[in-house]
RNA sequence: GCCCAUGUAGCUCAGUCGGUAGAGCACUUCCUUGGUAAGGAAGAGGUCGUCGGUUCGAUUCCGACCGUGGGCUCCA
């Protein structure tokens, strides 16, 4: 007998006792033990910590999405044998599997590894963690012929290797796993794809099969109950029905049309934006879509970006590009005459439309596309102002995103790939210095971030803001780059103090990335909901009967004179029918006026998704509506 | 670009084992004048993504291409 501390509890076990028996009776799917993740067979030492681990924390859905798909890679074995294992990990919304099949598997095969993998649940086969010596370990997935895991394991320096088994399957895996395949109860798998092996396109691409699972059937039915609701708030769905923006074949897929309706909410996104940025000291400018190609060749671009450019040949003269980023317009700019320090940090700010020729595949409605515009800016300073340029950045960001009532994004901090240094510009010093500074802001503002290693563009370190789509999809929109290439470039200077020239430093930044791609962010993120200030149409008058319609009509021009983005609905419907359509429409006041009103003079006003708020006079519902529809003005 | 799926009316979808197509909603007209989420009737609307092949005949079978979707790679 020796004692252990059981959820910070002192317990008395035998020797040999395991994890499972201490934590009996919880829903653990594996343990804790002196903090590391253990399996629950795990055998206890002396004085240890045990913490059960179940599906309700994050640890513990990850191994329970890792086990089932070791259980789907089980099926996938039993029913296709010559299937080659890859690489199966848990995602942060369940799990996939990547399998070496002749022919890719169809939505029929997947019905029928979910049926095998409900039947090797229901047989409980524990599941068991060995070690196997190097050795041992290559000749047993040799005689498998799983050559991925041997590939796998030559890159693994230990001398014993981790392999999990349960019945006629092991993975070589490091765990740890649920104890027994009966612990994975509601499985939906939910999708096949193509995926290179190590993400690399010059490898060979493997069938990838992606999956969910929970303990309980109710809990994968509220899970497919949501993902149909974000269906609902998608985008592309929403776009076309509340008559924002389309895309044409005839026109090239990636191009947005912003229809009347969309080309409000763009330009009242824009009012905002413009006022936050004049507050801010930035300074507006606009640059031509195209330049002779020189330019991108001293830009470097046409040796970085080349395979994203449209080039447009002319015959006689040179020829053009098509601009794919601001940056050289705005350089041009700047270098039109001397600087002095004192003019120093210049905020130079645009919404410049670029093309970029991006490859087809990785287009997805509004979030990628090949003509975007950006809400883009360069920041033109002295070396020791960078880093409070870069705080006023991300400060100016976090309070836009807090504007359009975003709380969930993730934040990167994208530096270089150790590995593979030669492809950027600027040499280690420069690195080093930029990134100290980029995470001496990111921690000055408490703001939590990942290191994205590999993820800096050509021409420097940056801070990434991801936000999120309805399905959970991280998009990039804010982002705040170093760039040491364009001062050195185009030999971008500033008279010192000294009298001398120096090099300007530069701040390359977005707030809301591309605005077609917010727009579809903000689409989902409302739900098509849009607040009043955005709103294409903010109110609609309705006449109960045409009778009404002279004085709906009067009305209609009273709002429209008081700035509200006003429609009338004078159609022969009733009333009720009317309220349902502007309902669906999502237009934020409706203005029921029947005889009644007419009568004193007053509207009935109803608002989107709350109901009647009561009659009004005129006056009374116009300047509520015009104040809850005022765009926000930074204090 | 790569893998898989997919493309029929403005939208959502039926359908034809090969003989040139149908519903609901939306649209137009008429009836109805109705008070807070869909009143009724009629009409109009389709080169069945495009181009080729097989066939007496293709929207249907085959192929290529284009678009879209889910991924991979790439990226705001």
């Amino acid at each position: 007998m020796f004692r252990v501390f059981v959820s910070g509890r002192e317990a008395q076990v035998d020797e040999g006792a395991t994890a499972a028996q201490v934590l009996k009776g919880s829903k653990a799917v594996a343990a804790r033990v002196d903090g590391r993740l253990v399996d629950l067979a795990t055998a206890l030492a002396p004085d240890s910590k045990i913490e059960p681990v179940g599906f309700d924390s994050e640890d513990g859905r990850d191994i329970y999405w890792h086990s089932a798909s070791h259980l789907m890679a089980q099926a996938v074995k039993q029913l296709f044998p010559d299937a080659k294992v890859a690489i199966g990990p848990a995602i942060p919304e369940g799990f996939y599997y990547d399998f070496e099949v002749k022919t890719p598997f169809t939505e029929d095969d997947l019905r029928a590894i979910e049926k095998r993998m409900r039947l090797l649940s229901k047989k409980r086969i524990s599941v068991e963690h060995k070690w196997l010596p190097r050795d041992e370990a290559l000749r047993l997935f040799k005689d498998r012929g799983e050559d991925y895991k041997l590939e796998i394991i030559e890159g693994i320096p230990e001398k014993r290797i981790s392999v999990y088994e349960q019945g006629d399957f092991v993975d070589l895996c490091r765990g740890p796993h649920v104890p027994d395949t009966g612990r994975i109860k509601a499985v939906k798998l939910l999708s096949v794809a193509g995926a290179y092996w190590h993400g690399d396109e010059k490898n060979r691409m493997l069938s990838r099969i992606y999956g969910i699972a929970f303990p309980d059937a109710e809990q994968l039915e509220r899970y497919i109950e949501n993902l149909e609701e974000a269906k609902r708030r998608d985008h592309r769905k929403l776009g076309p029905e509340l008559d924002l923006f389309s895309f044409h074949e005839e026109a090239g897929p990636g191009l947005m049309f912003w229809h009347p309706k969309g080309a409000t909410v763009r330009r009242m996104i824009q009012h905002y934006w413009e006022a936050e940025h004049l507050k801010a000291g930035y300074q507006l400018v606009v640059s031509p879509h195209i330049a002779r190609s020189g330019l991108w060749h001293t830009s470097g671009h046409y040796d970085h970006f080349r395979e994203s450019m449209y080039t447009i040949p002319t015959g006689e003269e040179e020829e053009y590009v098509l601009k794919p980023m601001n940056c050289p317009g705005h350089m041009l700019i700047y270098r039109s005459r001397v600087h002095s320090y004192r003019e120093l940090p210049l905020r130079m700010g645009e919404w410049g439309v670029v093309y970029r020729n991006e490859r087809s595949g990785t287009l997805h409605g509004a979030m990628r596309v090949r003509g975007i515009t950006q809400d883009d800016a360069h920041i033109f300073c002295t070396e020791n102002q960078v880093e409070s340029e870069v705080q006023g950045v991300v400060e100016l960001t976090l309070r836009m995103l807090r504007t359009f009532g975003f709380e969930r994004f993730s934040v990167d901090l994208s530096v270089r790939d150790p590995d593979n240094t030669e492809k950027y510009m600027g040499n280690d010093e420069q690195w080093q210095v930029a990134e100290k500074a980029l995470v001496a802001v990111l921690e000055r503002l408490k703001l939590p971030y990942k290191r994205a290693e590999g993820e800096a563009v050509f021409y420097g370190p940056k801070i990434d803001i991801k936000l999120l789509d309805a399905l959970g999809r991280e998009w990039q929109c804010p982002t705040c780059q170093f760039d040491f290439n364009l001062g050195d470039r185009f030999d971008l200077l500033y008279v010192g103090e000294d009298g001398r020239h120096h090099r300007v430093y530069l701040v390359h930044r977005t707030v809301l990335g591309g605005i077609e791609r917010f727009m579809g962010i903000l689409v989902e993120h409302y739900g098509g909901n849009f607040p009043t200030w955005l709103a294409p149409v903010q109110a609609r008058v309705m006449a109960v009967t045409d009778s009404q319609n002279e004085y709906a009509h009067r009305v209609f021009e009273l709002f429209r004179e008081g700035d509200v983005r006003v429609e009338i609905d004078s159609r022969n419907d009733k009333i009720g029918y009317k309220i349902s359509e502007a309902e669906r429409l999502k237009i934020p006041y409706m203005l029921v006026v029947g005889g009644r009103e007419v009568e004193k003079q007053t509207v009935s006003l109803r608002k989107h998704r709350e109901g009647d708020l009561g009659v009004l006079p005129i006056d009374k519902a116009l300047k509520r509506i015009q104040e809850d529809g005022a765009v926000p003005v930074p204090r």
